[in-house]
DNA sequence: TACCTTTTGTGAAGGTTTTCACAAACTCGT
DNA sequence: ACGAGTTTGTGAAAACCTTCACAAAAGGTA
């Protein structure tokens, strides 16, 4: 918006663009503070640097990567991590074939490494992107040098300590959530809405 | 749980393996029909096929992968979305250099041939994979085609009529998601949670 | 068969989230 | 400076979801 020239946006407006309503819009927002002005909306500009902040955007965030394989080589090269504030600055592998090499001027060094790396780099947040069957592994060593935040990319539940915030992304499973969805024949509880806001 | 040679499991096993209360597993379980005996609990085996009934998972679903850049290849070389019922059938892409290659004995089409394609193999669902600034447009000739569900992978929000369904995983956004957990001190409304069963 | 134990299925209670609706606060044009 | 028109912030109401708690139904045992 900021780029389209806005510089005040209203709460409909905002609905309108993530798919929700108005009165949601400004209960989430009132949750944190008081951020428009009456008869005029939100000023586009502050609005988006408060919620940065609240969100914890306005530092840029230093990532491992853990596993070299495919889906790591394609999360390294995703440029939408870089351009919203995730920079990928270290990889780790086991593969010795791997350690060694660079990608895109990153060194991939051995796991072994972990504890060094991070608390050099301060790494407080990584991306596992390793097999299954690895995973729980992995991330014991890494809660146990300290990272506080995983990005999970393998088919696994993970078990970790209070205080590490874990985040499961499995493709399948958004597939299957699609399955059902297409399955669901007349109404059954749980079908995905397509909201559009009505306030008056 | 059938591997591991159990015939029979209680709501309240059923809860720790996936993270909620026994309570839960019941109710979810109720809106579906009565599954369980009283005294036993539920059946592994019949359980597990019912399931794969209600979440439309008893077919396998060819897929229409839409890009062949970093993350399409990435997507399908991914062994999971195989192991659970999904199998990339075809590939489009735009590109001349691509067209006409094969992944793995897979030939990637033009993104011109989709309409043809998806009606031969009877294609319900794609996995979106293309720039976010080409998101809308395939998404568009997609749904014109008939394609009813829609996995995107592109950071941009779709717009697509009634009957379509689509799943946005953004994995910028679900970093967003850690960072805001980490950076919220205190306590603040959302915190993220790792339950446990606890029921008599 | 009778009784004890286990575990489901489910109303009711409790809790959380979303929507409604409106006073208060502001802008803008005259 | 004033009045008409907007739009926020927020209590209250409505909707939704989770947990509680227990009768009912089953298995096992003697």
């Amino acid at each position: 918006m900021e780029e389209e020239g806005a510089t005040t946006v209203s709460s409909r407006v905002l609905a309108q663009r993530v798919g929700t309503t108005a009165a949601q819009v400004r209960k989430d927002l009132s949750l944190f503070g008081t951020f428009g002005t009456r008869g005029l909306g939100y000023e586009v500009r502050s609005l988006r640097e408060r919620l940065r902040e609240i969100l914890g955007l306005a530092q840029e965030w230093p990532i491992a990567l853990i596993g070299a394989g495919r889906i790591g080589s394609a999360l390294f090269e995703y440029p939408n991590l870089r351009r919203r504030g995730f920079e990928i600055v270290t990889i780790l592998d086991r593969d010795p074939r791997k350690i060694g090499r660079s990608w895109d001027g990153v060194r991939i060094r051995s796991i072994d490494e972990v504890g060094e790396v991070i608390e050099r780099l301060r790494i407080k947040v990584a991306l596992v992107a390793v097999p299954a069957s690895e995973a729980q592994g992995v991330v014991d060593r890494l809660v146990g040098c300290g990272i506080r935040g995983i990005l999970n990319l393998a088919p696994a539940r993970l078990r970790v300590p209070d205080g590490v915030t874990v985040n499961e992304v499995d493709l399948a499973l958004e597939l299957e959530v699609i399955s059902y969805a297409l399955g669901a024949r007349g109404t059954v509880p749980g079908e995905i809405r397509q909201d559009v806001t009505s306030d008056p």
